[in-house]
RNA sequence: GCGGAUAUGGUGUAAUUGGUAGCCACGUCAGACUUAGGAUCUGAUGCCGAGAGGCGUGGGGGUUCGAGUCCCUUUAUCCGCACCA
């Protein structure tokens, strides 16, 4: 019987489906194991090859884990809310709700063709008010708590409220947009408004006025981490610097944590090393400067505190705040035109000109506080507002940014540290001895710095400081797709809907452009507003919110109670194995982290890390095929033979491209102009050009899984996705090598089946070679599974076969199939109901290995015996005294044998002695 | 500029973790069976050389009895961050 993979695949699914043979439940008897996927944002062009790589793998571990005898909860669901569909909607008027519906059951339909065990039972959905309802739920919850940096973890806002009441601000820690200072007496005079005002400088969900990306073309802000290089990530858009009122979640307050936490995971090193560079971390002093004629005190952040003789300007952001109050009267009409200018510079051309040197004086001097020295104060862009304090103190001797800056102003340069030539560049090195610097002169800079920290203290002029890169992160978006703000407004002053009013859902609307004020989508919605007719938040939550605790909603999807309930959360925990693309490192994973010890703080969670261990796919990039057609006419020339000709390169379609050879009829029939296409072929054949590219549908070379499933099965996509190499590894796709996975299966399939149709099933025992073949199989599965290495088990599954000949053996097969189930689910299955099995080959046990059938060769010490060299040896399974006798030392070790050392070690490979260590 | 990763046949890759480099596939070549083959099966296939043999893991150097693997240096490609004081 023919290996008829679709009959298979077919039964099999149905069969997994009608029985929910991958639903789970807690259960406390068994060893549970989460396996996550990043789940997919539904879009319309449909799942890809590139889509499904991860879920391969995660599948293949999950199967396996079962299979170990683990409680796997294995779940699925969709990304809904995003920006694609919303675009989507502007051009053609179709609801998002109903384009994101009909994409998800596209993907369902592609999913489930690839015989995945998800419980599908435990969907969710982003954009389902039963979802987000939690996403609303734990945004009150943040705007309710503050965090507190003595106990270092959320607390309720009552608690500073209570504080406040008693002691003014007097005596508060905690994380907070700006310092506030007041007393009690201050704070019971404040109106609600005011009261507020004071309270949004605390919550962890606050609205502040700041610098913020604003995208035009998408008419909404964006987060950090959804720029890059001035440009929007979704669309490729310009993205401007625009101060604008906005929801932000303060995750500033968990950068220490979320640094801290990184070393308890198990992600790649250099996942967390992007982590790490995104929060930024810098340990520093914070130090106060006099402005000469003021009272005022300019406050910087400096991680150089050891170059203080050598500060011999200062420069502020041209957004600082005092820049108008420090600019003299005769600078006045300079500095007002610098700030316009920088003002209407875009982000983008502020990083293209990131080296050009631009600045203006303010007239204003500030006072080294160590030296007493009179310094100007300038104004530059290359001090950005956001960071630090927005203003620092110049070294040019040390650092090169001020040193290129002192250059264009011709500034003094006085160099405090030995090392370098300040004539032709800064020294920006931390070693070497400190000079020009009265009391730290011969300290060497580790040494000053620690002495600065402690004299700067003594002085009271600043402290030591932690200082972050990480930004809060910006929460509110100008659209409609997305969840609404459960937040209503009271004289301009916001507050929270009660909990049991969630969720606040999304109203219908049929336009979903910005209104012609250019107010959010939401603004066009007549009655937008609460019982009491206050009105409601108009923009909506972006991406992230809803993918920030999704895993924990898939542990208990249906609660109307809870997020989760604490039985299912005491159980499931966290996520144990995580997959998915490297492309979220500062999003998702960041914001996920957040989110997830926010709720663990607040004693909803017990685990304060969601994401044990993480592995990250690698990109499968397109492989676009050309054909060249002679300019001028509709003949097209093979690849080998196209240099004698004047062509043109045009894109295929590659779906219709095997191997690079163009299939004729099909590419006449692809597009009416190549209806009467003729060719020049080379030994009969077409053979077209390739590239490696995005794969993209304009480039014709999206190639679609079903496409594959149909051809091959979906066991072979499934083998041939991993085989195709190390998981980690971005690469093209490129069907060269289908093939011969799919050959595998087939005599996989005819161990059972002879081509006459006969079983050949046989209860024969099993040769000492067989079996020593199936054990090393399986011990190589076995680890090249816990390792992620599943293009090599697919490869020792291969030569197995091919050692095995045609053993046809019940004891070799069977072990073989439950081996084998993780990767090819749906022949395993029907393999393992032919050996007589009415289990599912899901719950067979993972075959395991014995040592005694991979016993190699192995020769230990020898011993000298009447002069004569005789190993002591352990005999290998199939050596005989011949073997050993044959055994050939080469003749420079032998010597060094003889001559009497006793040797450490012998090197025998394959029974030949390479060398022995004396 | 800073940080991280990678580099092995015509191609994708593998290497017991310092021990015969190239497993397993693709491709190519040869053969078998076929009316036919883009089916199936068998064999060969790193490079140079008729052969003996020599050379081979981006380049150069080092450690070692022994290096794809460790160290130094250099080049190329990819990724992340990028005026972060």
């Amino acid at each position: 019987m023919e290996y008829n993979f679709k009959q298979i695949e077919q039964k099999w699914q149905r069969k997994w489906r009608d029985e929910g043979t991958y639903k789970v439940d807690v259960d406390p008897a068994r060893p549970k194991f989460y396996v996550l996927d990043m789940f997919p944002y539904p879009s319309g062009a449909g799942l890809h090859v590139g889509h499904p790589l991860g879920y391969i793998a995660s599948d293949i571990y999950s199967r396996y884990k079962r299979q170990m005898g683990f409680n796997v909860l294995h779940p699925m669901g969709y990304d809904a809310f995003g920006l694609p569909a919303e675009q989507y909607a502007i051009q053609t008027g179709q609801h998002p709700a109903v384009t994101t519906e009909r994409n998800i059951a596209r993907y369902r339909e592609q999913l489930d063709k690839i015989g995945f065990s998800f419980d599908w039972s435990r969907e969710v959905r982003t954009s389902d008010p039963e979802y987000y309802r939690w996403t609303q739920w734990a945004f009150v919850e943040m705007f309710d708590h503050y965090y507190d940096n003595r106990t270092n973890r959320a607390e309720p806002i009552s608690k500073l409220v209570a504080h406040f009441d008693e002691h003014g601000s007097e005596g508060i820690d905690a994380a907070q947009t700006t310092e506030l200072s007041f007393t009690a007496a201050e704070w019971a005079a404040m109106d609600e408004a005011a009261r507020e005002q004071v309270l949004q400088n605390y919550r962890l969900a606050f609205r502040a006025d700041t610098q913020v990306n604003w995208c035009p073309a998408l008419g909404t802000v964006l987060a950090n981490d959804e720029v890059k290089e001035g440009l929007s990530v979704r669309g490729g858009y310009p993205v401007e610097q625009k101060r604008m009122k906005q929801w932000l979640l303060r995750v500033t307050a968990y950068a220490q944590r979320m640094l801290d936490g990184l070393e308890t995971l198990e992600w790649s090193d250099s996942l967390k090393e992007i982590q790490r560079n995104w929060i930024g971390r810098s340990v520093g002093a914070q130090m106060f400067f006099d402005v000469d004629g003021s009272d005022r005190k300019l406050e910087i952040f400096t991680t150089r505190p050891d170059t203080i003789y050598g500060v011999t300007f200062m420069v502020i952001a041209p957004e600082h705040e005092w820049v108008s109050e420090l600019t003299t009267d005769e600078n006045r009409e300079a500095v007002e035109q610098y700030i316009d200018e920088a003002k209407h510079r875009s982000e983008r051309e502020r990083i293209a000109e990131t080296r050009r040197v631009s600045g203006v004086a303010t007239g204003s001097y500030a006072i080294n506080p160590f030296s007493g020295r009179r310094i100007p104060i300038y104004i530059s862009d290359y001090v950005l507002a956001g960071y630090g304090t927005g203003a620092i103190m110049a070294v040019p001797a040390h650092d090169s940014r001020d040193y290129a800056f002192a250059r264009h102003f011709s500034l003094e340069i006085t160099p405090v540290v030995e090392g370098g030539d300040i004539e032709k560049e800064s020294y920006d090195a931390k070693s070497g001895k400190l000079i020009n610097s009265d009391i730290l002169n011969g300290m060497d800079v580790k040494q000053a710095i620690a002495f600065m920290f402690e004299e700067i203290e003594r002085r009271g002029i600043g402290k030591r400081l932690v200082n972050y890169r990480l930004r809060d992160a910006i929460f509110s978006r100008q659209r409609y797709w997305g969840e609404p703000f459960p937040v209503y407004y009271k004289q301009g002053v916001p507050h929270t809907l009660p909990l049991d009013k969630l969720p606040l859902t999304l109203p219908a609307i049929d336009n979903f452009g910005p209104t012609a004020e250019g107010e959010p989508p939401l603004a066009r919605v007549a009655g937008w507003q609460t019982a009491e007719g206050y009105p409601y938040e108009l923009s909506t939550m972006p991406g992230f919110a809803g993918s920030s605790a999704y895993y924990l909603r898939y542990m208990d999807p249906h609660n109307d109670k809870e997020l989760v309930s604490r039985r299912a959360d005491e159980y499931w925990r966290n996520v144990d194995l995580y997959v998915g693309g490297i492309e979220h490192a500062t999003g998702h994973l960041m914001y996920s982290r957040f989110w997830n010890m926010f709720l663990y703080d607040l004693g909803y969670v017990c685990e304060s890390e969601p994401f044990r261990k993480l592995v990250n796919q690698g990109m499968i990039q397109g492989r676009t095929n050309f054909v060249y057609r002679v300019v001028g006419t509709n003949k097209f020339v093979s690849l080998g033979l196209k240099e004698g000709y004047h062509t043109q390169e045009i894109r295929v379609d590659v779906n219709i491209v095997k191997n690079d050879v163009l299939d004729l009829d099909a590419f006449r029939a692809w597009r009416p102009e190549f209806a009467d296409a003729e060719f020049i072929l080379e030994e009969g054949r077409y053979i077209c050009g390739w590239a490696i590219e995005k794969m993209s549908k304009s480039m014709f070379n999206v190639v679609n899984p079903d496409y594959i499933v149909d051809t091959y099965g979906a066991d072979t996509l499934r083998m041939y996705e991993m085989f195709l190499g190390p998981l980690e590894q971005s690469k093209p796709w490129d069907t060269n090598g289908i093939d011969g996975v799919h050959k595998f299966l087939r005599r996989l399939w005819s161990k059972f089946y002879s081509r006459e149709d006969k079983l050949l099933l046989n209860d024969e025992e099993p040769t000492r070679a067989e079996l020593k073949t199936l054990h090393k199989t399986i011990k190589k599965v076995r680890e090249d599974i816990e390792n992620f290495s599943f293009n090599t088990s697919v490869a020792a599954f291969m030569i197995c076969l091919n050692e095995l000949g045609d053993c046809s053996k019940r004891k070799i097969l069977e072990p073989l199939t439950a081996l084998i189930a993780p990767f090819a689910p749906h022949i395993a299955e029907e393999m393992w109901h032919l050996l007589g099995h009415d289990t599912t080959v899901c719950d067979a046990p993972f075959p395991d290995y014995d040592e005694q059938y991979l016993v190699e060769s192995s020769f230990e010490y020898p011993v000298m015996v009447n002069g004569k060299l005789r190993f002591k040896q352990e005999y290998p399974l199939t050596a005989t005294d011949e073997d050993i006798r044959s055994t050939i030392v080469s003749a420079e070790a032998l010597q060094r044998w003889l001559d009497g050392k006793q040797p450490k070690k012998i090197i025998v490979v394959r029974g030949k002695i390479i060398n022995i260590v004396v």
